[in-house]
RNA sequence: GGGCGUUUAGCUCAGCUGGGAGAGCGCCACCCUUACAAGGUGGAUGUCACAUGUUCGAUCCAUGUAACGCCCACCA
């Protein structure tokens, strides 16, 4: 027996809190989210970007989780065996550093007081307790991922892929240590990657400075925006081919203040134009100088400890940071004599993009991993189209990234990650990576041995995430988590800031390590701004918290507003209004059940299609359209264009026309017509659950149990519509004039000032028969939906009092008793006429032109001919009209 | 400095490699009509950034200009 509620059972408003708990617990306690059999032979993935343990959930998450979301749930609707795979990421910097400040907030201690494995327990202990409020926060979403798999990404699992990938690209010999210029972090104490360095514009000076010349009293000036670096000098350098300095190249310099004497060299990186055309090569503390250094076998002399003080060499500036330090130098060489001038200069400059403090290149020994040819093998995989981008235009960042790729620095000075497994005997110095925890040394058997003590770069493991959720590189692991079946994954859906930390990195290692793509497609979502277009961030106050939106609109809603402002364009600016309106959406969603629920007696699950009436083949043929249209949009990404199209049907179509046709049909006494009408109203509005149920899942959900029949499951693993069964383009034209005369015949009323509820007399003339038969037998509708009391159709007499509105195949006449405002009227008309002569001059002129008749496609030619014909009727019966008002 | 992108209604954007511009939200007016006031009906608004070119015809193609945005880059 089919549930049937009465109309007043059931409350105006949706109430969709109700509705979020019941059918989250139902689903994931019901198994729905886990991976079924495949109906079609087809199994479609997606891997979850880890959210940060540290995080909260942001729009960007809310958006995130939608459009994933959205696509598991309509691949499982399609028969697909889908998974949906979560997780949450370490984060290493970002949650070392929320604990450091925790700690030193409430005890004042720092990481060192603690010691390393103290520290790191304490930081476990953190995310146990707070690692996990994501989780709820994408329930809240309505995510539906197979919670089973969830990984994090330190889990035994996920180190075991890390040092697996590690030691192997170790022994290949691609990853290698060096003392090498970095990008140093001197509030992390650590190194970072070129990634991970943000170039923003900084207001300094460029100072010119005198060296004095060995053994002259000659001098040489150069120029330099950080003169303390002159401490770290080791060369001055000018271009070979540069006339002015050939003499002096050979001889010596000397450094100011620390009197340090330095060769002077020649290296075609210098630009004869800029400054003096000397240059100060500090290899210790510049990405340039350290290669020019590397050319010319120069010494490297680091003046900086890691905590970005400087060091002995600095002399009297020892202990002094940078700028301080930067200072007092300039004033040292000026009481020398020694500074020539200083000019405002304004430069990008090298800032942390977690830290935001201004990175010191400084030379250290790091672990390099050489990605040069898996960095080839991932711009392939995309060039030939193995892998696509959806948008297809952001491949170029994809590609900009990978076609000079430098090598990865990816180990890092911190104690929360993936410890780098490579140790040293103490004893024989031998060294090795070791896939487990070593305890002894493999040459010589000595326990005296060490472990590096970095950690990797979170991004390495981040980079093997969609193989390690999927088992990868355990066989059994693998072959439980059904590795053959998801992986590739279908689709990556991330935003586009991440193109080269994450996607570039897993493009790399899912082909260097299984040879295969690990997604098959990338979308490129929009990054969520307020409605001003602005970031939102916490500085500026300006975050809307989906949490809150989803208390206040409902998660259906909040999902709904996402999903329609997603399609190919970068930004997404959230207006809180926005997701009001699809509230209300969602509302009327609820009220079109509400009215449906109150005429089901009758209702049957299916229909003769030769009994059909017009505006049932009408409302079948939409939906038929509607169909085709969501498939398509949603296989493209367009998710913009599959709310639009949803969101027109029922509103414009199901709603607006076909229930409101379907009132008299219902009240009336025709019970066969009530029952078939109310068999195409539930058979219809089924159909529309299942299509709008990737977008809002609670509300489909909700109204589904009331329709569906025992034997039915959820409406989550419902079929979702494919097929066109419906096309009557007769009853499409017929419909489409009648909503046109409708439309119009409510116009006249509001130019009349009638009131709602005034019954007007109408005529109509038509000149095609098959129209004037269709209006004839449409009275009764006429009279619902315009309230029209007397329709009269051609009759020989135009009427006299009356204002009107041509159309192309009707003229509409409503008759007054005493046509008020007629001047208005007349107005209106002649704006009209104005507007539609306009046109019409535009069709003749082309019509005219000898060359659009001879270049113009026929079906061209055709269509301006019968507009052009449409309009001189138009035009004509306006003419008309407005002679009679004379 | 290099590259990419954007510029269409007050706002957010659609516009299928050319045939005279659309949606949502907002706005205005009138309505508590028996699914829904979280509602109904109707309405207004655009030199499609600018200039030139190609074409019978340009919002769409080409070239240039301007504004904005993003990414990359070591110019001392």
């Amino acid at each position: 027996m089919e549930q049937q509620q009465s109309l007043n059972e059931l409350p105006k408003t949706y109430d969709c809190e109700n509705a979020e708990k019941k059918w989250y617990s139902r689903w994931e306690n019901g198994g729905y989210f886990k991976a079924r059999p495949s109906r079609t032979g087809k199994s479609f993935s997606i891997v979850m970007p880890p959210p940060n343990v540290t995080g909260q959930l942001h729009m960007g998450h809310a958006l995130d989780i939608t459009t994933q979301d959205a696509l598991i749930r309509f691949y499982r609707m399609k028969g697909h065996t889908t998974l949906f795979l979560p997780g949450t990421d370490h984060a290493g910097i970002a949650t070392q550093a929320v604990v450091e400040k925790l700690v030193w907030d409430q005890e004042k201690k720092t990481r060192h007081d603690y010691g390393r494995e103290a520290f790191i327990k304490k930081i476990w202990e953190w995310k146990e307790t707070y690692g996990n409020i994501i989780n709820k926060q994408q329930r809240a979403m309505g995510a539906g991922p197979d919670w089973n798999y969830f990984t994090f990404t330190m889990d035994p699992s996920s180190n075991e892929a890390v040092r697996h990938a590690f030691v192997s690209l170790y022994q290949e010999g691609l990853i290698y240590r060096d003392e090498y210029i970095v990008n140093w972090d001197t509030e992390l104490q650590s190194a970072i990657s070129d990634a991970e360095v943000e170039h923003v514009e900084v207001k300094g000076a460029i100072y010119k400075i005198k060296y004095p010349l060995k053994g002259t009293s000659d001098h040489l000036i150069v120029a330099t925006t950080r003169p303390e670096t002159v401490l770290g000098d080791t060369a001055i350098c000018v271009n070979p081919k540069d006339e002015r300095y050939q003499h002096l190249i050979g001889k010596t310099a000397i450094v100011p203040v620390c009197n340090r004497e330095v060769p002077i060299i020649a290296d075609e990186y210098v630009d004869m134009e800029f400054g003096t055309g000397c240059l100060k090569v500090t290899p210790g503390h510049d990405f340039n100088d350290f290669e020019i250094g590397k050319r010319h076998s120069l010494p490297i002399i680091n003046i900086l400890n890691k905590d970005g003080t400087l060091n002995e060499y600095g002399g009297e500036l020892k202990g002094l940071k940078c700028k301080p330090a930067r200072e007092k130098f300039v004033k040292t060489l000026e009481e020398l004599g020694l500074l020539v001038d200083v000019q405002d200069h304004v430069h990008m400059v090298g800032h942390g993009d977690r830290s935001k403090i201004v990175i010191e290149p400084l030379v250290s020994k790091q672990w390099f991993l050489n990605v040069q040819e898996m960095a080839k093998r991932a711009y392939e995989a995309v060039k030939n189209d193995t892998t696509r981008f959806f948008p297809k235009s952001w491949e170029n960042t994809y590609f900009a990234w990978l076609k000079e790729p430098k090598n990865w620095c990816i180990s890092r000075q911190l104690w929360w990650g993936h410890r780098i497994p490579v140790y040293t005997c103490q004893k024989c110095q031998h060294e090795w990576a070791d896939q487990t925890d070593a305890h002894s040394c493999p040459q010589c058997r000595a326990t005296n041995i060490q472990q590096d003590p970095d950690v990797l770069d979170t991004w390495f493991s981040s980079g093997l995430w969609p193989m390690t959720m999927l088992g990868w590189p355990d066989q059994k692991r693998m072959e439980e988590k059904k590795f053959s079946t998801f992986f590739p994954t279908s689709v990556l859906v991330t935003g586009y800031d991440i193109i080269f930390f994450w996607v570039a990195r897993m493009m790399m290692f899912s082909l260097k390590f299984t040879n295969q793509i690990p997604f098959h497609h990338v979308y490129i979502h929009a990054i969520v701004r307020d409605k001003m277009g602005r970031k939102m961030s916490k500085s500026l106050g300006n975050g809307i918290d989906p949490l809150e939106m989803i208390q206040k609109y409902g998660a259906d809603a909040l999902r709904f507003t996402l999903a329609a402002g997603s399609g190919y364009n970068r930004n997404l600016n959230l207006d809180p209004e926005r997701i009001e309106g699809y509230r209300n959406f969602i509302n009327k969603v609820w009220n079109a059940y509400r009215f449906i629920s109150s005429h089901l007696s009758e209702a049957s699950l299916s229909f003769d299609k030769q009994t059909l009436d017009h505006h049932e083949k009408w409302i079948l043929s939409e939906l038929g359209q509607t169909i085709v249209s969501m498939n398509a949009s949603m296989a493209e990404y367009r998710f913009d264009d599959s709310c639009q199209t949803i969101y027109s049907f029922v509103y414009d179509k199901f709603c607006s026309w076909f229930i409101e046709l379907s009132k008299p049909i219902l009240n009336g006494t025709d019970s066969q017509a009530k029952a078939r009408r109310s068999t195409v109203l539930k058979y219809i509005f089924r159909q529309l659950l299942k299509l709008l149920h990737p977008f809002t899942p609670y509300i489909t959900e909700e109204v589904w149990s009331y329709l569906k029949t025992d034997a039915e499951d959820l409406v989550t693993i419902q079929a979702y519509p494919e097929e066109n069964e419906w096309n009557y383009p007769e009853d499409l034209d017929l419909m489409g004039k009648f909503v046109e005369t409708v439309s119009s015949i409510r116009f006249l009323r509001t130019s009349a000032n009638l009131k709602p509820r005034d019954e007007v007399s109408i005529c109509l003339y038509v000149s095609d028969p098959e129209l004037q038969s269709y209006f004839s037998s449409n009275k009764q509708n006429f009279s619902e939906l315009a309230r029209v009391r007397n329709l009269v159709i051609n009759p020989s007499e135009r009427p006299k009092k009356s204002i009107t509105m041509p159309l192309g195949h009707t003229e509409v006449y409503l008759v007054l008793e005493n046509v008020a405002n007629i001047e208005e009227h007349i107005t209106r008309l002649n704006k009209e006429l104005a507007k539609v002569l306009a046109e019409l001059m535009k069709y003749n002129k082309k019509l005219e032109n000898p060359k659009f008749m001879e270049n113009a496609p026929e079906e061209v030619q055709l269509e301006v001919r019968s507009n052009q014909a449409e309009l001189s009727l138009r035009v004509k019966s306006i003419q008309e009209t407005l002679a009679r008002f004379k």
